[in-house]
DNA sequence: TGCCCTATATTGAACGTTCATATCCCCCGT
DNA sequence: ACGGGGGATATGAACGTTCAATATAGGGCA
């Protein structure tokens, strides 16, 4: 039963090199260093490096060269129940980013009972990647800390602190979301209120302080809500208590897609037409909204270019040693739709 | 400014050796055969590895054991603009599946203008990866009969052809849609019809063979209705048509919750109560389901056991050389709620 | 007492690359 | 004719680990 299969080992340089009647290192330089090779040698070779299928093994090279080209994911903890439907997207855009520079992607996280910042010592004891990809950035993130004294190459979706490496990318929740307020205010809304999650989530904060921003700038009566966690329970409940309350206002900006779908339902219980009697704005374009009616007006999330930029200033730090100066930030692409009202 | 830094080198066996008075070997064997020792030096080399913080460099050791401890798993081309809402649920699963064994996920894709094969081929030839997980997996699925030719470990969620290996993992879909139908004729329903999407998927022909052989059992008119692919507004249009037939069901069945927003988006706005005029169940148990009124009867995936079932059925394969002679049929979790009315 | 066996520890080699250095060869200028 | 230079290729060593073979010591047994 238990035949451990000897794993056979593959094509290797010195069969190549055998074959072609040259040393190891044509062949190597052939793939590292063509330009050193006379044409008609660097000819024969490729063919003969194609015929036999050779790909250098990994960690041989690795091993030599001191590089991985893999790029560690802490995958986030996510709530197995509710995860985040965005999450794929994301990984798809990093993983194209990451391969397009000839890099992949490991995903990572703590085993049971190890710290954070334990898995990534373990990681980076072990040379087994080359830098992190962190998102769900919280304030004071222990992993930032961690790889700041380390001086671990990393790059980050979401805000660090002043003190440590600004190698990060973020959304500019708050001029999105106080652009978002400017179209209430042009419609005429003078009452509106924000509705937001409590948990500990720095994007939720600027997207609330993009509404006090807006609201302050545009003369108007603002009032916050918090629903303490992603129930949908309570969040409809919240909602409601929201639309029945003597100061009910006439436009709400959600902090996200997933609290504005808890108001669509919320305002379908109490005869509330959104659109109509009451304006709606969100955050995140969650691909589900296209089922609302009417269709959610919202702020896109540029994931493509948030991968890209991550992946680009994570290489320029561990390829050229050069750690970004300051972070960056990225417009959200407001969607306007018929949840607005006319 | 380009000051590539030379990554410093970390702390090796021989430091640890020096250290400690002994030799490489004794280190080596108190990490990968500590019975070797005796218990006391044991104690002392354990204690002095701890301190100095070693971790065996993963690229030698892969190099000489042969053994990587990575799994690859293929992305699959999602639309960035509809993302598999689940795909983070899984990747979550399998991450932890993955890392209580001991290996992590590395994410692949093909690069521009290379094919599945090719970059498989890539990934074994250059010993990068100790076998490949593979969801999403199609009638004639050429990554399978690829490392199927290659004799390369592989496990996959979804059925494989006959004539490949057969470890797999997937969930009855037909058993679990045959009890959506046997709990719509209990309640007196005797014109049902199945939505589905046309998409080459063969979890949705499962799905609707189980809604035929459900039908056929309990002697009820089923039809079906195929929408062209995941177009939300083309759902909705679809749905609202066949609500306002000639021959309107008085159930029906979804072939995934994604079709199922879209009929309760068509019950909308043509008057018709879900739970009431119409009895609607579905399949997969999306999150966003929790905030539909009234709430939808589905179908859960076991998507922490898959991902369990799936790595222990990989790594068996690659560590003990077996591979499983059937593949595992995992049932799917009814979960009913009010849309099947009462 | 001498021998073998086991438990424990050490040494040399090998895994497959790439780096640094060496060698070869041909052409050019004086 | 000779030395120098540079393009092209080859050689030895090293990366850090584990495997295989070997050394050393102590214990049991005849």
């Amino acid at each position: 039963m238990t035949t451990r299969r000897p794993r056979e080992r593959g094509v290797t340089i010195e069969d190549v090199a055998r074959a072609a009647g040259v040393s190891r290192q044509t062949i190597s330089n052939a793939l590292n260093a063509p330009h050193r090779l006379k044409a008609e040698t660097l000819e024969r070779v490729t063919a003969l490096i194609e015929e036999l299928g050779y790909r250098p093994d990994q960690s041989a090279r690795a091993l030599k060269s001191g590089t991985r080209r893999i790029i560690a994911y802490p995958t986030p903890v996510d709530d197995p129940a509710n995860p985040n439907p965005l999450m794929g997207g994301f990984l798809e855009a990093v993983v194209s980013a990451a391969g397009e520079a000839g890099y992949r992607i490991l995903l990572v996280r703590p085993r049971p009972g190890q710290s954070q910042e334990q898995s990534l010592d373990e990681l980076i004891a072990a040379r087994t990647v080359d830098g992190f990809l962190l998102s769900d950035i919280l304030r004071d993130d222990p992993r930032v800390a961690h790889l700041a004294t380390e001086g671990f190459p990393f790059a980050a979706f979401g805000r660090t602190e002043p003190e440590h490496p600004q190698s990060w990318v973020d959304v500019d929740s708050v001029q999105a979301v106080i652009e978002l307020v400017g179209l209430l205010a042009a419609r005429g809304h003078r009452k509106v209120a924000f509705l937001g999650s409590s948990a500990e989530q720095p994007w939720m904060d600027d997207r609330r302080d993009g509404f006090l921003a807006g609201v302050r700038r545009h003369g108007m009566a603002g009032q916050e809500f918090s629903v303490p966690g992603d129930d949908p329970g309570e969040i409809v409940a919240a909602t409601r208590e929201l639309l029945t309350g003597r100061s009910r206002p006439t436009a709400i900006v959600a902090g996200g897609d997933w609290l504005a779908l808890g108001v669509y339902a919320a305002a379908r219980a109490e005869g509330v037409e959104i659109g109509a009697d009451l304006a709606l704005a969100a955050f995140d374009d969650l691909p589900v909204t296209a089922f609302l009616q009417p269709a959610l007006t919202t702020v896109r999330l540029p994931l493509r270019r948030i991968a890209e930029a991550l992946v680009s200033r994570l290489l320029q730090i561990v390829e050229d040693g050069v750690t970004p100066q300051a972070g960056l930030l990225l417009p959200g692409e407001l969607v306007v739709r018929p949840s607005l009202g006319p």
